[in-house]
DNA sequence: TAGGCCTGATTAAACGATTAATCATTTCAC
DNA sequence: GTGAAATGATTAATCGTTTAATCAGGCCTA
């Protein structure tokens, strides 16, 4: 109460220059028409006072918050900081504030956080959707960081590209035999990653095999070995996690195994996480461009925002979408997948030949 | 415009029952006198048209936002999205909002981000501080969760004690000799770590040191090895990192040169981050209850925001501060700092025979 | 039966910014 | 010299909610 009444506002100030309020605001928006002078002094008298605009006050007339939700499927994700700040700086580039919300990976939380952004109302929210998942009305315009392959994707790293960069790298060492590592079978990312790395690889010279944690633990129980020296008795000479996450695991149990990396096998992950280049070895992984996806992710949601004319606006089912629709619209930008980036460290090397390994392995 | 338009308002539910608006806005917030039975029609009919309150309208007449800041030291810390949360959940259940600012590791845009959220009208704001960074003036009410030995702190994990627990952890499993391992010596988090842990031993039988990363990094280059072989040979049998990141840096560092943890030498860690319990081996740690201090935070807050009575305000260098002040206060809670909870995973075992890890190193 | 009290509702005034409409001047063209 | 246009400012309505003040009855009491 006393504070909102100290805090100058437009009244104060026209009152303080002996004018109307009208022409503070159009001064200082820079709108109306009025004398270069007297908005000089405007100004002045503005920053002398510590003049802070209400947003409340604006918002309610304007109906726009200057606010913008974003939605993660589990903040506790290790590549959410990278996001989160991405997103950030962007946001507050174009002038907008960013709100979070926690699905804490539950699919039914994820509804409710969206609509928690929206009775907060948000302008515009960037969503990266759990496994799959369809958005569902969320009565303001959204925008998807999910997979190109996903319907309804508006921006994202190209992960099959990604899979691919990583699987020719391997097969340039030499590599004849690798294990995929993933979590889950039911994610879109890692399944577009594991496709790419197979595409790029001819199947007849080249053998790979797809290891779900997942799978394993709900036999073995959470942070369980992976038995990956078995897998390199069988022949295995290198390990592409889907995640750096998972390579650390690997690393770690290979490493721990006795088995030196990359002497004798090689590991990769995926994401370049914070870990990636302090662990020894550091880990050979693939960069996506973040900054670049939250830019291009912001720029189609603010577009969209402002009556987005440049932005195509569609809805599930509905083909002809030329007006711009009040409620929910998924946001589709230009270029809507973004090429990932080859880190190449010192977890990865030359295949060498399985006797000096085993050899090494066994003393 | 169209869709605020649309948007169904107290106005709009009035008229539809052909009643005022303060009925209805009454009913909805029970605060006036309304028959009940209206009030159940309200409500229903309310409901039938999907109303939901406009935050800017409220805002606007309260002088409440509903939404808290959080402003963090750098988003891309590890631990960030731990905290990002939990106070996410706190705050939300407190019928909050959280918009996040990040001052990306630089000071002086910490007072940057302050200030933005400043102008989009927080209520209030949780600070975690960069390396004892003193809070300038925010105009609001201000939660800082730092350490507890900083001036100013709000709440905090009681990073000493962690300290003393992970020491005598260690020196019950007979380790004499041990290395500390920390990023730099400017932290206030990581001296109180290091302080407790020092605390919890006898000096006269227990040696440590500490390595402080950054300086090593100074000169040999980010990434660089810590030399941790040569401390083994110096008869150093347990690592104690300072942080989670930097124990995962020892242990493959040590893997690597092919000294077996735990069987030679043991590692501990800090934190508990996401990777600890799937490394092999897993890390044993010290874990936060991030979920109480977010909860504790939140809670003294929201009570300086609602003229905080039960909460002492203060500001520095002013001690009488009976009268709650308009601008800048900090919040002080009555329990202000959470015990820390030793996790034991697989990184730490008993003291062994040096002779026997020798030969076994050399092999 | 008149005055007072309780109940349940209404009236109307904010909150702070934006903006279309309007009004007074001055300038300019014909 | 008169009507039109441009300039620079003001007036007033509006966004949606909250809330103090007011009002109309019904009921009880003296």
């Amino acid at each position: 109460m006393g504070s909102a009444r100290l805090g100058p506002n437009l009244t104060r100030i026209a009152a303080s220059l002996g004018i109307s309020v009208a022409t503070v605001s159009n001064a200082l928006s820079g709108k109306g028409r009025v004398s270069v002078e007297l908005a000089e002094r405007i100004r002045a008298t503005a920053a002398a006072l510590g003049y802070v605009p209400s947003q409340a006050g604006r918002a309610l007339r304007t109906g726009r918050s200057g606010v913008l939700g974003l939605v993660l499927p589990d903040i506790s994700n290790p590549l959410f900081p990278q996001i989160a700040q991405a997103i950030e700086h962007s946001a507050a580039v174009a002038g907008y504030g960013v709100l979070i919300a926690d699905s804490r990976g539950d699919i039914g939380m994820q509804s409710e956080a969206i609509q928690r952004l929206v009775e907060r109302g948000v302008d515009g929210m960037v969503i990266v959707p759990r496994r799959g998942t369809r958005i569902a009305d969320a009565g303001c315009p959204v925008a998807v960081i999910d997979t190109p392959s996903t319907p309804g994707n508006t921006v994202s790293a190209d992960h099959w590209q990604g899979g691919r960069e990583i699987a020719r790298h391997l097969r340039n060492l030499g590599h004849r035999k690798i294990l995929l590592i993933g979590a889950s079978s039911a994610s879109s990312v890692q399944n577009d990653r594991i496709g790419g790395f197979k595409s790029a690889l001819d199947a007849t010279t080249i053998k790979t095999e797809v290891l779900w944690i997942e799978k394993l633990e709900e036999r073995d129980g959470p942070g369980c070995l992976l038995g990956l020296a078995d897998k390199v008795q069988q022949g295995f000479t290198a390990f592409a996690a889907v995640s750096d996450l998972h390579a650390l695991r690997a690393l770690t149990e290979l490493q721990r195994a006795g088995i030196a990396v990359p002497d004798s096998v090689s590991v990769t992950g995926f994401d370049d996480l914070i870990w990636s280049p302090v662990v020894t070895p550091a880990l050979t992984t693939i960069r996506m461009d973040i900054t670049a996806i939250a830019e291009i992710a912001i720029t189609a949601l603010v577009s969209a925002i402002n009556n987005g004319k440049p932005i195509k606006t569609m809805r599930p089912g509905d083909a002809s979408a030329d007006e711009p629709l009040p409620g929910n619209r998924l946001v589709i930008a230009e270029k809507s997948r973004v090429p990932m980036q080859l880190v190449v460290r010192q977890s990865s090397g030359p295949l060498r030949l399985a006797k000096t390994k085993l050899s090494a392995e066994n003393s």
